[in-house]
DNA sequence: AGGATATGAGTGGTCAGACCACTTTCAAAA
DNA sequence: TTTTGAAAGTGGTCTGACCACTCATATCCT
């Protein structure tokens, strides 16, 4: 019972470690040779566990400083599971839906949820919609940060790398109409109005890419 | 630049080896120490590589036996996040706005993109809401499944796992009462009801657990 | 001959000790 | 005072040695 697995034992005292000494992210954790005695397992075992827990992106190891706490909030559970997740569903359509799917929803949210005094947010944004460097991407970056989801804000970054952005150089007429119609229902709270431009302006781009070279 | 982290090349070499000799889930890798030899590498350094893929629920190991891909996924993985990064509450309120983002969009994509003779599904369905070993979790796992997207559906179950499904053996007269009004207005492919009755059904669960022990 | 038993090879699990490469520190030298 | 460099501490790696376990095979006893 007891027997095997005990690398599994020493994540769980680590954890426990951390949460009794109240240890935060970027803290330091004691050195390899300190925890290994402690806990009277070999270094290599102990290590081991460290380097599940760095695959995990829960730690963070310096060579020559130390191994460190690192900031779990940034989920690095994306990551890992990116590697084997997007691996069969290569589906470029399942990509590009669950994308917009959660764009859709940040626009929802950020509508719904609006507090007070982002007022100065939406001028912002609009007074660089003129930029011709302003994509599409980067004006739905704004609204998934806005949207206060880190974790679906970084399963957006994922989905977004992975799908590639086939932009040009500059940002055509019609885009930068619909960014605008978009962004004025946004101002005003308006939901249906929002997420119908938005989705209007998604479909055209996809007929837009189609048209063009469809990559892969 | 090469230096240092010289076993996440290791778990990449894994990775390419069992997709070039096409190894499938059961399918038993060469030894420690075989792989050791042809990587070029000591077999501690191997075993960090191999304890890393362990975690990710990648690969099974059995003392006496041999190493094997596994091929029930991440349960390891999931558990380990969930005792580590759900600490913060903040994690766990975007967990959960994610999955029920996925949840809704799956949804409205079944309620539009209605093919023909799916009738079937909801008799079946309907008839099993009656048992008691179904819960929410099920239902929306047949409402994933439909909506088409793997992609989606693969998050979905990634982020059911981490969350945790705290639900009693039997499933309250309120749930089923939901699944019912949810199902129901899905056969008449309302979406805007479909919606509406499962955002009531899932702020109702929020309020449950947050009476009962929230467990940290 | 047939079934129980012993043995050995192979495997993962663990450990101790030895280097290496790197960072930090701090005291000695300029 | 500034520069230098030696030492201590740390993670990264390798080796070789056991242990515990599984399985196939050979061996033994009835």
């Amino acid at each position: 019972m007891n027997q095997s697995k005990r690398y599994l034992d020493i994540v769980r005292d680590i954890r426990d470690m951390v949460r009794q000494e109240k240890l935060k992210p970027g803290d330091r954790i004691p050195s390899e040779r300190e925890l290994a005695e402690k806990m009277q397992v070999g270094r290599s075992t102990l290590r081991e566990a460290l380097r599940s827990l760095e695959l995990l992106g829960l730690i963070e190891t310096r060579r020559g400083e130390g191994t460190f706490l690192s900031d779990h909030r940034n989920h690095k559970l994306v990551e890992v599971l990116s590697t084997f997740i997007l691996q069969d569903n290569r589906s470029h359509e399942d990509v590009w839906e669950t994308r917009l799917l959660h764009e859709i929803a940040a626009i929802q949210i950020i509508c719904q949820n609006r507090t007070t005094s982002q007022l100065n947010v939406w001028d912002s944004l609009r007074s660089r919609l003129k930029e011709d460097s302003f994509h599409r991407e980067d004006f739905v970056r704004e609204l998934m940060v806005l949207s206060g989801n880190r974790l679906s804000l970084k399963i957006w970054f994922l989905l977004t790398q992975y799908s590639g952005n086939p932009y040009d150089e500059t940002v055509s007429v019609e885009e930068v109409d619909y960014m605008d119609k978009t962004l004025l229902a946004i101002e005003k709270q308006d939901t249906t109005t929002a997420v119908h431009e938005f989705k209007a302006w998604s479909d055209w781009l996809k007929k837009e890419r189609t048209r063009n070279g469809d990559h892969t």
